[in-house]
DNA sequence: AACTCCATCAACCGCTGGTAT
DNA sequence: AATACCAGCGGTTGATGGAGT
């Protein structure tokens, strides 16, 4: 028996959202907490359907989410996770705390795509004008032989964990996973002029209600904003600010819409990032110094093979077998 | 000025996995 | 164990605005 879609009720508004339809969504959840979706428009009168609401939540509303103005840390760290993790966006966004999954998703469609397009074609030219002989073999190279699969595989791993590393070493501020993450609101970039610019305003006046005011009832959704990003409640007066002082530790929301389970399971295989995710799921904050420490150490991707699942799913996923 | 084309991104749709009953 | 429900994910679409002609 199936399940009737949920959006397909009579009477459900569909298409952009509107300041009041935003305010009402924000108080709602300000005062209940994000989750329960299924009963906000009910009670808030919205003539949405709960995935709607949660889409707009997620991906504009939430506090902490910066938009726009991808830095060039921020490009590589996805070009290097897209080629490590596939098309994983939500996986890839965990990663970049203050963007969301569907902006990512969109910037590589927009942006990284056609950039990758356009250098590997220049190397491709590159590559014949250092090789006029070459010019009538492929320029690809050939596949590997199927028994050499596994080494290629290791090697490429090598090689996407060392890119990895440098792309988060470069400018630790300027990437939030490993820097201190900076104070913006959901419509702080749109800088559109004209009548575009009047609800970007109104959407920042929401989303500064929220940072100046934010927090989750007690017991049940314990988050706070700290810098324009969602953690968890400190347990006393102050554990917030000492948290966003801190420059190396990973602000997570126990309840926002990353999935600590799902991410958990992911990275199940990679012990590291495994020991990050099962603490992330209990709603720790989580010091980084784990996962950098994998990061920086040389040859432990290489020589053992600690992390194959989560190697062998990326292929599996790039590859299709 | 009017029109077309193209890029961008918010939002929708369909599907999947997890969980409660 | 089977079913129904819910949240989340990734692919796709459609509205919008800017650039080019």
């Amino acid at each position: 028996m199936g399940r009737p879609p949920c959006c397909d009720k009579e009477g459900v508004k569909k298409g952009p959202w509107t300041p009041e339809e935003d305010l009402a969504l924000v108080s709602y959840v300000q005062e209940h907490g994000p989750g329960n979706w299924r009963a906000v428009p009910a009670n808030t009168g919205l003539m949405r359907c709960s995935k709607s609401c949660r889409l707009r939540w997620t991906n504009y509303l939430r506090p902490g989410i910066r938009r726009g103005g991808f830095s060039d840390q921020e490009d590589r760290l996805i070009v290097h996770l897209q080629a490590l993790l596939g098309n994983r966006w939500a996986a890839i966004a965990s990663y970049l705390p203050e963007r969301t999954d569907n902006d990512v998703k969109n910037y590589w469609n927009t942006h990284l795509k056609k950039k990758l397009l356009v250098e590997q074609q220049q190397q491709q030219q590159q590559q014949l004008l250092n090789q006029p002989r070459a010019a009538s073999t492929p320029s690809l190279p050939p596949p590997p032989p199927k028994g050499q699969w596994e080494l290629k595989l290791q090697t490429d791993i090598g090689l996407a964990r060392r890119a990895l590393r440098d792309a988060l070493r470069v400018d630790a501020a300027a990437v939030g996973l490993l820097g201190t993450i900076t104070t913006t609101s959901p419509a702080l970039s749109s800088g559109d002029p004209g009548a575009a610019q009047a609800y970007a305003l109104t959407a920042r006046s929401v989303s500064s209600m929220l940072e100046a005011g934010w927090a989750g009832p007690a017991g049940k959704q314990s988050c706070a904003v700290v810098g324009g990003v969602v953690v968890p409640a400190p347990a006393t007066p102050g554990a917030a600010e000492s948290a966003s002082g801190s420059s190396s530790e990973l602000t997570e929301c126990s309840g926002s819409i990353s999935s600590p389970s799902k991410r958990a399971a992911a990275l199940a295989p990679c012990q590291p990032f495994a020991r990050e995710a099962e603490k992330a799921a209990a709603g720790v904050v989580v010091p980084l110094s784990e996962i950098e420490s994998w990061l920086l150490e040389d040859g432990c991707g290489e020589q053992k093979p600690a992390h194959d699942g989560l190697l062998l799913d990326a292929a599996r996923h790039n590859f299709g077998f």
